[in-house]
DNA sequence: TATAAATGTTAGATAAACCTAATTCAGGAT
DNA sequence: ATCCTGAATTAGGTTTATCTAACATTTATA
């Protein structure tokens, strides 16, 4: 695997992905801190400002020290690109290899780095350009835009109001698993019956059947 | 991407299906040398020694100082569900996303790293659990069975016999595209009319067409 | 068999990506 | 204005995979 022009590590790539999640699928702020990057990505702070200081080099971010950090307009192209790759991985998972909407995320974390550009390009033909991944999620185009999410939670919906799931916003093995035995999924309808003021725990129907869900669990699952 | 129990590197892995190539696939003999391995992989011999201590020490290959190296059970079988994943991998390329055939080793070189069982065996059957990869190569199956190759090398066909091309030996993009260039791909039907003693340079027909070829040249096509 | 050539190993460095422990800095609270 | 605290950086290590240069062993050849 030879090094083409500015290739990018692994660690790189997901230093990049997890920065463009963070400052613009998450919280539409702009800027992120060492700290809670470290966190995202499951290292030491100490062995973020080491990366941050190369990624500077490189010119993918901006970020001076003791700052907040941003990615640069070819950091984020290079971001969006990477997350357009998992995406389409994920679509071709689930609607080609039969994988459940719990299994993608994990292998599509692998397969991003994968460094061909006619590869994306034919698979993305072959999946028919597809807009959405299997958890509701916008993908990137080829051209690089990346559709804003208008996306709640099910924590801010209104009692007696009714919406559909489009995605989840934890991604993790656990939640995905729990949110598969409540027998949730892409477009199921929710009715939103009540809210416990105490603390947040919601109760709602899906299928005809009432269930109760914590406040946290509800913060999860992005609807419309 | 966690360790699984006893997880391999990418560059382990690599020197593994490089032991399998040395020993079983190309030549038929079932021992290498370092520097055989080395000039294989494009590393320095040292390199090589230090890697060879390693994977003895974790029982993938036999191998005392200043001997020959083998792979044990265990490196064999697990060589061989690398180049399983490798060989299904250019498959996919070539029936599915329209790649040409000079164009899927480099890419499938990047894929068969990816850790998923449920990957494997979805893939195959999505492929309709092929036998052979668009270079005529045997793929391995699931329980780990690989057929011995039959070729012969174009170099050794006799004056004025017809043969078939099923394989190619070398798969630099050099090649392949020289390969390419004079209409030659698999089950093509090669008349060969002569060889010129001083250089081994042949002179055969290929759809109708007279060409001569080198002696290096045919000893990289494969034949049946 | 003695020597030369080829093959293989060791020693000592480097770069990437990580860590722990110690230190520095910036903003909020007295 | 000073202090405290949390955020961030620095210093100093480790591991993996690589290299070069020097050394050791085996094999081939005269
Ligand atoms: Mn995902
Ligand atoms: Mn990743
Ligand atoms: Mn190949
Ligand atoms: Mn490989």
């Amino acid at each position: 695997m030879r090094n083409f022009i500015a290739m990018l590590s692994f660690t790189e790539e997901n230093y990049l992905k997890a920065l463009l999640h963070i400052t613009i699928e998450v919280e539409h702020k702009n800027a992120a801190g060492t700290n809670e990057l470290a966190g995202y990505l499951g290292v030491k702070p100490a062995t973020a400002t080491d990366m941050l200081r190369k990624l500077k080099e490189k010119q993918l971010i901006s970020y001076e020290k003791y700052g907040k950090i941003s990615l640069s307009d070819t950091g984020r192209k290079k971001a969006i690109e990477i997350l357009r790759k998992h995406r389409l991985w994920e679509t071709f998972l689930y609607e080609k290899l039969e994988f459940t909407w719990d299994e993608v995320h994990e292998v599509a974390e692998q397969l991003e780095h994968i460094q061909s550009q006619k590869l994306v390009d034919k698979l993305d033909k072959f999946l028919g350009f597809p807009e959405y991944d299997p958890h509701g999620d916008a993908i990137p185009t080829a051209s690089g835009e990346l559709k804003p999410s208008y996306k709640k939670t099910l924590s801010e919906a209104a009692e007696g109001t009714t919406c559909r799931m489009v995605a989840v916003k934890d991604n993790t093995v656990a939640f995905l698993k729990y949110v598969s035995q409540l027998e949730l999924g892409i477009n199921t309808h929710i009715d939103v019956l009540s809210r416990q003021p105490y603390d947040g725990s919601m109760e709602i129907a899906i299928n005809g059947k009432n269930i109760t869900i914590s406040q946290k669990f509800a913060e999860n699952i992005l609807i419309v």
